[in-house]
This record gives C-alpha cells, structure tokens and sequence, in this order.
DNA sequence: GGATAATAGTTGATTTTGTAACTAACAACC
DNA sequence: GGTTGTTAGTTACAAAATCAACTATTATCC
C-alpha cells in the first residue's frame, strides 16, 4: 500500500463493499426460510415479522414493534389488518391512552409462531453451521454493532 | 444449557435471528449512503448498481449484470432504460449475436460513477472502522459466504 | 381550561417491485 | 432448411412499499 490516496479508490471493488455484500448476503440468506412463511401460510416478510415480536416478546403496541423492527408504521398497520384478519391476533384498545392499542397472539396465532420460531431456529443453525462456533458469535456481535442494535 | 431440545428453542430471541440481523445491519448500513446518490443524482438503488457495474468491470451486457447482481433482469431493464436517459450510458446492439446489447458508460456517467465510487470507498472505511482490520476482513469472507460468493 | 402541538394509528395516491407473457434473435436437431 | 427450444431483453399487469394527508387522542403551555 505505497499507492497514492486516489489511486487507492481505483481499487475499490463492488464486491467488497460492505453495504452491497450485507445486502446480498440478507437477501440470500433468507430466501428458503422466506419461502415457509409465504407458501405455507400465505405471509409477507412484514406480516411474520410482526408475529414473531408478538410470540417472542409477548404483549406489544404497533409503536413498539415498529421501534424495535425499523419498520414504517404503515407497514406495521397493515400487517396487524392482515394478521387480526386471520384471527392471529386481537387489539385492544389501552384504556389509559386510548391512542394505542395493546396486541396479542391469539392461540392460533400463537401455534403458527411456534412453528416458525422452530423453523427459523433450525435455518439459523444451518446458516452458522457454515463458520466455527466463535466467528458465528462475532458475526452476530458486529451485525448488532452495524445494525445499531448496541 | 442442560435443557430439553424443545425448551432451547423457546431461549429463540429474534434479535439474534441471522436473516434478521443481516437485514437490520444491510439497511441501516446503507442508509446515508443511499442519501447520496437518492438526493444528490434522483438514482434508485437499482440505478446505483447498474452505474457501479459499469464503472467498476468496463463494458458488460445487462445480462452479465444480472448474473453478477442477481439482480432480476426486469429491474436492470428499467434501470437501464433510466440511465440512458440522462446520458449516463449508451447502448451499442452486438452484431456477433444481436440479441444482447453492450452497455457502457458516457463521460458523464463515468464522471458520475467516480464521484460516487469515492464517497462509498470513504463510506466503506467509515463502516469497516467500527472493527479490527481483521474483524473486518473476516466479516467481509463470512458476507461473501453467506451472500454465494465464493 | 382552551389553543397548540405532539403521538398512535389509518387511509389514499404515487412509486417501485415482482410476475407473466411477449418479441426478436440465435441454437440444435431432424 | 424448417421446426422446436433457448436466450436477451421489453412490456403490461398485479402486488407491495413509500409518502403525505388525515382522524382521534393525549400532552403542553399560556
């Protein structure tokens, strides 16, 4: 490395660069396990992911859920429709603040986050598999970093 | 972790959820740069990939960028279509086998691209400096082998 | 306590993406 | 050399995401 600084940049290679292989590497790792939620129960990538904060954290408002996902909260809006629709889950407005509405999982909802969940547990396994036990640990512990999630 | 196999599986945290992270990390890390080329050139994520193959590997056909970006050719199609547009690449038919088109870029677009091409090397430094030069690297072979790089 | 601002959530319009069907050119096979 | 299949790229239509405006409720502040 005894180039000058802007011949440096020449060297730059797309495929290196970490927002593109982050992307690329999201998007392909998700791809099989995006296939059980939208074949076998008809969910888009926002519904199941409001389910799943609802299964793995319990009672939450949309505020919440959007919060945690960086989701949009029209996005959030519609999934809850779709899921309350498929009698998923059931809102009930917060007698405190009338603004919001507390979510849950009713226990349909519920047994098809189960399933998911172990679903997505044993996909997780697999997509480890592929690094020795400490890097699969350091992989999470610098997306968590780049994802802000510190 | 002397539990059951069926009880692990309820520790799940979705937080720690590969395809999820990848995804948080992907979008939050390409935030402020999408800002560029989104406010400072009216490009779409798509655009920005089609100018960046061009600028980065010379003359390619949309297919070959397809192939490299696994991205689908409809998106390149219109990426394409959008970029001829505004000058920034020609296309020339090859007279060898006439269905393919050979792309690339115009002086502006090739101005455009190195412009761009430096801000995302900084950008990339700015990310990578969040770790150790070898996390980083490490980082960048797990992505490259989750993404189907190899 | 009444006006103003802020927050939770929804709805409608626009933009972007995804899917399928299409054209044009080439390849293979008989 | 004509029929059948394949490939590069486009176009039309459907699905989804984004953005702005909206309602209803609560908080602030004079």
């Amino acid at each position: 490395m005894t180039q000058p600084v802007s011949a440096e940049k020449d060297d730059f290679d797309l495929r290196n660069f970490l927002p593109f292989l982050l992307n690329q590497a999201a998007e392909e790792s998700s791809l099989d396990f995006q296939k059980v939620y939208k074949n076998r129960y008809g969910m888009l990538r926002t519904e199941w992911r409001v389910l799943f904060h609802l299964g793995n954290y319990g009672e939450m408002t949309a505020k919440q859920i959007g919060d945690r996902a960086k989701m949009h909260k029209t996005k959030i809006s519609r999934a809850v429709h779709k899921l309350e629709q498929r009698r998923y889950l059931r809102r009930t407005r917060d007698e405190n603040d009338r603004r919001m509405e507390r979510l849950t999982l009713t226990p349909a909802g519920l047994a098809v986050y189960r399933e998911l969940r172990d679903i997505a547990h044993d996909y997780d396994a697999r997509l480890a598999g592929m690094f020795t036990t400490g890097e699969a640990a350091l992989l999470r512990m610098m997306l968590r970093r780049l994802a802000g999630m510190d």
